[in-house]
DNA sequence: CGTCATATTGACTTTAGTCAATAGAAGTGG
DNA sequence: CCACTTCTATTGACTAAAGTCAATATGACG
């Protein structure tokens, strides 16, 4: 259940024996969604907080007017509130964007880790920097490049996260997000996101269909992308 | 010295006598920036956090283009960059917008501190949360909000920020932000953020001038920023 | 087969960016 | 204190990117 999430913090620091066993041990309450079910409401303060272990889901607000931002995605081994530890009420919702498996697991089984395993801690505390570094990435992308090049830059950072949890096959990997969620990411019009990848298409960078994004050429997305995956510190 | 930090770190939880002690007891080394000093260098491995303690700073990113994006601005008892405990490389830099005070903290100071008080290591997660919130909150609003509605928002976020900071005075507070800077903050050009800024004035709801904003009529101001405080976690 | 969500297209509008010039302010050296 | 430079703010004219509205396809699914 836990092994994606394993798999992830090992990325920070390797983790000693008891430490993996600590974790593979967390109670889990596990619960699937369907495609678009909401994980956690929007100022709701919850008691638990919430791991991927399958599908894509997504982090989003609300605005007065029904405009929708998506502010991060989430891939298997996700957190995808563990802030909401510390800090509620929860400012935004979470919804999953293809049928997902969700493991919950009790704020107090969370302490309880965290009190015994300083190291979990830091890693963990690491998982929640690792965020805030691709808040940050999506703020300069969405804030200084056209939305050509943000979408370029969008499917790069998942080719690499969706790589670093062992979804990439050929090149390709399940995206089951519509152009409107899409558009929700880079705060761009459906219309418009849906010129800007034909725009994509034409130039040969990515063939998006059934639900599955294949990029023939990463080197040549990155490049125009201006892509660099430090940010999100992955293993060499 | 670390009077701000215990204030904020207070809104989440009260700290006990000797856990203030600690904190107060951090061996700071203090340094002055002038305006626009470089506080940290993207890419670097910092082995010291840093706490503003006086001025204002920004964290920002250097797109290969020269561009600028900036993603947070830090207030007095912020920390610039504690999360570059965890996640080094470091992805962004941090420079002084105004001359500034700022307390460097060796990782090893932080380090014993949380091995040693489970309520600061959660409350300084807290204020790591906090980051993510507002990092949350400027991506909604630059995805969705006009020029005109992103700077009055970023205006009663600094309000909001500054007061619980007590740096408000008669509704006006010193800021020291060039236009060219506010347009790095929103993602806009000089000339766009000079034009709405003028709007703004025109509508009455602020004064800006020598690098102090005047804030006539907040409630006015929240309401064309549709801006609710709730996600700055501050006392009410 | 019909319904609903999603994707696509065209025509037009709006917002924001670019370029270039000018004006003001602040800081520097003599 | 003045001349000079440099940064910052402002303005106008024009362009480009992205949004809006509305219609039409396409596709999934009960």
């Amino acid at each position: 259940m836990t092994d994606y999430l394993i798999r992830k913090l090992s990325r920070y620091a390797p983790l000693a024996e008891d430490e993996r066993a600590a974790l593979s041990a967390l109670p889990l309450r596990v619960r699937d969604y369907p495609r678009g079910g909401v994980i956690v409401h929007q100022g709701s303060r919850p008691e638990e907080s919430s791991m991927l272990l399958e599908g894509i889901a997504f982090r989003y607000k609300l605005l007065p007017d029904g405009a929708r931002q998506i502010v991060s995605l989430q891939i298997p081994g996700d957190f995808v509130d563990l802030h909401s530890l510390v800090l509620k009420p929860i400012d935004h919702a979470v919804a999953a964007a293809s049928p997902a498996r969700v493991g919950h697991v009790s704020h107090q089984a969370v302490e309880a880790l965290l009190v015994r395993y300083p190291r979990v801690t830091r890693a963990l505390m690491w998982g929640m920097a690792l965020d805030g570094a691709i808040n940050r990435e999506w703020l300069t992308i969405m804030g200084r490049r056209s939305a050509y090049e943000q979408l370029a830059h969008l499917f790069c950072e998942l080719y690499f996260r969706m790589d670093g949890a062992g979804q990439v096959e050929d090149g390709s990997f399940r995206l089951e997000l519509t152009q409107a969620e899409l558009g929700d990411v880079c705060g761009l019009s459906t219309v418009h996101v849906n010129r800007s990848l034909q725009a994509l298409r034409r130039d040969g960078l990515i063939v998006l269909e059934n639900h599955r994004l294949s990029i023939p050429d990463i080197g040549a997305l990155v490049k125009v992308a201006e892509f660099d995956p430090a940010y999100l510190h992955l293993l060499e």
